[in-house]
DNA sequence: TATAGGTTTTGTGTATACGCTAATTGACTT
DNA sequence: AAGTCAATTAGCGTATACACAAAACCTATA
């Protein structure tokens, strides 16, 4: 079973649609190892083992391709894709990217009432840090990062982030909860809020960088205990060390 | 029909799997137009049209969900999703900054190996400039930034890159006619490489940012005319005069 | 005439059946 | 004994059939 993960769309476990629940079942016990890497996945056992046919099997499996999660191989059937932990790294560094990209352009084109809706969000994080609520800290994480992305005025960009935030759900998950973590995120993003304040992108582009990786750092330890021993890597020959 | 845009899926028009070919139909009448945004997309009459069963074309659709040409609405089938001018717009400035922040990784990373191989393929294009061979300098542009995605040595932002370029094939397609942008494209490119030359990723990625608008520009006029007279917002606050 | 409720219709979601490609295995030849 | 070729078979790609849900339409009543 996929105890382990026991992610969001447990929200609607049996209302919507049967591919989109093998989709999600499948994507917990990907992420959770439950099924190992490189093994085979065969569309009629899938069938057979969530009581359903082909068809939406089919469906879900066409869709964890194109989220990367499974690799078609010709015609000779899926493989669960290889999370090395490199791979995962990659996807980190990626995402961190992705949001000093987009704090960068948030900065210039943020509107008024878009800054105040930020900064609110952001002192209402005080009292989380304070109480060590990780579960509200992780929910106001999630609508803090999505502001920045609404904030550039680009949706397809806003997409995007989300797409690549999305996937590493399933990794970051256990991130907040090692050591201070929290309290050093917040104080990571208050050093990003007054870059934002004084209008400078690039500054604000540079620490949301670090803020990322600093994450991602922090997961480190766990991934290497999942998934090897060789999970440290250099990922930001760039500027990293800032504020 | 489709006529506007051959595509280079035209490549393997009858060899394919039959909802990839279905895909890349769809593909094509919806960045020509042919479809119309906002119509309604029946599976029993596109199987029809192409003769073919659901099945399939219920692939390609979904696979078009995820690319963002076709809009799901619930049970209620799915809609040609509506591509105004800022939605290309937007599709335009992401690529550009993702581009900027790949030729950025890319500068810090790239093995010599891979630095002579992009020499060479720039010194490359020059003779195509001078025969202003449109053809030859879309392939060697495209593997010029292919290459570029390598070399940051990461292999999901690669894909990601790679993915956001190629939904913008369709509408790229006509952008190298446009007066002389063959040439400027190619100086842009000279910038591009003196600045990794000299190991300057934030220079690089600054003047690739501008070498995307720009190419985005050049097709500014092109997309008015066929989707309105909307299409001129800045698209970067940001320093984008350079070089 | 307008509205409410039931009926029909339309189209997706899912199940099942068939064909075809290709991998595997076995026998036959050298 | 080893390699090659053919036969078998396992599993994907596609076709067809059925179920169900939602929207449209029609009817009956106020």
């Amino acid at each position: 079973m996929a105890g382990l993960f026991k992610v969001a769309a447990d929200a609607e476990d049996d209302g919507g649609l049967l591919s989109d629940r093998i989709r999600n079942a499948l994507t917990d016990e990907i992420a959770s190892g439950t099924l190992v890497a490189g093994s085979a996945l065969e569309e009629q056992q899938l069938a057979d083992r969530f009581g359903a046919s082909r068809t939406p099997v089919r469906e879900a499996l066409r869709q964890l391709a194109i989220s990367g999660l499974v690799e078609v191989r010709g015609r000779r059937g899926l493989v669960v894709a290889r999370m090395t932990p490199e791979r995962i790294m990659d996807m980190f560094e990626t995402s961190a990217e992705v949001e000093a990209m987009c704090v960068r352009l948030a900065t210039y084109r943020m509107t008024p009432l878009e800054r105040s809706r930020l900064i609110e969000l952001h002192e209402g994080s005080l009292t989380m840090v304070e109480a060590s609520n990780v579960d509200a800290y992780d929910t106001f994480n999630r609508e803090f990062h999505e502001c920045i992305y609404r904030a550039t005025h680009n949706s397809f960009l806003a997409e995007q982030a989300q797409d690549v935030r999305s996937r590493l759900s399933a990794f970051r998950r256990t991130q907040l909860r090692q050591g201070d973590r929290i309290r050093r995120s917040r104080d990571e993003h208050e050093a990003i809020m007054q870059a934002i304040a004084e209008g400078d992108g690039d500054t604000a582009s540079r620490r949301m960088r670090a803020h990322m990786l600093n994450a991602a750092a922090a997961l480190g330890r766990y991934i290497d205990d999942r998934f090897g021993k060789d999970g440290s890597r250099s990922i930001s020959d760039g500027s990293l060390s800032d504020q």
